[in-house]
DNA sequence: TCTTACCTTTACGTTAACGTCAACTTGCAT
DNA sequence: ATGCAAGTTGACGTTAACGTAAAGGTAAGA
C-alpha cells in the first residue's frame, strides 16, 4: 500500500477494470514505461498514477496521443526560453478547450433536468390514468 | 435568419467548419434527416441545432451512438410508463458520468495551473540568468 | 513431473468516424 | 451549348484503440 509497493500487469488491469492488452498497448504508445524484471513488467505507485491519468483523460474524450502530450509537458524538466513559450501556449489551449467543455457540461445537464422533468410529468399522467379508468396501458410494447 | 431559413449542405459545412461528408454520414447513421427537393437535401434550422448537438457532443467525447440514444431520448412521445422509467434510469446514468467528468476538469485546470506557475517560474529564472551573465543560452535547440 | 495460472511477443482482425475518389446529375452563367 | 460549381450515391482507404489468437516462457502446487 506504501509508494514502493509493486504490482504485476494483471492486478494493475484488475483493479483498473480493463485488459492487460490496453496497458501493454499504452506502454507501446509510450504513455507507460514499468521496470522490468527479465521479461515481466513490474508496476509502481508512479506507474499506477500514469494509468489513472490515462482513463482520466479518456473519460474527458482525450485520445492517447492528446494525454501523452499532457505527460511530456509535465515532464519538461530541461527547457529553453522558447520551449517554456510554447508550452504556455498549449496550457492556454488546453485551457480553453477545457472551459469549452465546461460550459457544455453544464448546459447539457440542465437539457438533462429538464427531460426528466418531462419523463416524470408523462408519468403522472400516465398513472393518473389508470387509476381513473382502471384499463391496461395501451402502448405496453 | 429566421426560423424557416433553408440552406444548402455546402452552407452548412462552411458555418459548422466541417466537411459535407461528415454531414452525411451524421444522416447515415441517423442523427440528421433533412427534407429533400429531388435529391438535393435542404437544411432547416432544427436541423442546424441538432448539428450543433453532435458537434458538441463530440467535444464531450461521445460515440456518435450516444448521442443519438440522447436524441432518442429527447424524441419520446410515445412511451409506455415502463419506457419512461428506464428513460429516468438512462439519464441518471448520463447524469453521474457527467459529473464524473466535471470533476475531472475542474482537477486538471488546477493542474493547467499549477504546470503554468511551474512554467514562468523557470522562464524568469532563465532570464535572470541571461541578465547576469549576459550569455547565450545554451539549450536553444 | 504435470498441470495451472500468469506472463511474454508477434501478428492479424475489428469498429468508429470519417477521407478520398469515381462517376453522375443539376442549375446557372457565359 | 458549354462549362463550371455544387450536389448525389457508392465503394474503397485510413487511423486509433484496442480484441483475439498463436506460440511459447516461468513459477508454484498436487
Amino acid at each position: 500500500m506504501n509508494a514502493s509497493t509493486i504490482y504485476s500487469i494483471g492486478e494493475i488491469a484488475r483493479e483498473f477494470d480493463i485488459t492487460t492488452r490496453s496497458i501493454r498497448f499504452y506502454e507501446d504508445q509510450g504513455l507507460l514505461s514499468p521496470k522490468r524484471q527479465g521479461q515481466t513488467r513490474l508496476y509502481t505507485n508512479k506507474d499506477r498514477v500514469r494509468l489513472k491519468l490515462i482513463l482520466r483523460g479518456k473519460r474527458l474524450g482525450f485520445s492517447l496521443a492528446e494525454t501523452k502530450n499532457l505527460f511530456d509537458l509535465y515532464d519538461m524538466e530541461n527547457s529553453s526560453a522558447r520551449q517554456l513559450h510554447t508550452v504556455l501556449a498549449l496550457i492556454d489551449d488546453k485551457r480553453m478547450s477545457l472551459k469549452q467543455q465546461l460550459e457544455d457540461i453544464k448546459v447539457l445537464l440542465v437539457e438533462l433536468t429538464n427531460l426528466e422533468d418531462r419523463c416524470r410529468d408523462e408519468l403522472s399522467e400516465i398513472e393518473a390514468n389508470q387509476k381513473v379508468t382502471g384499463s391496461v396501458a395501451p402502448n405496453q410494447e
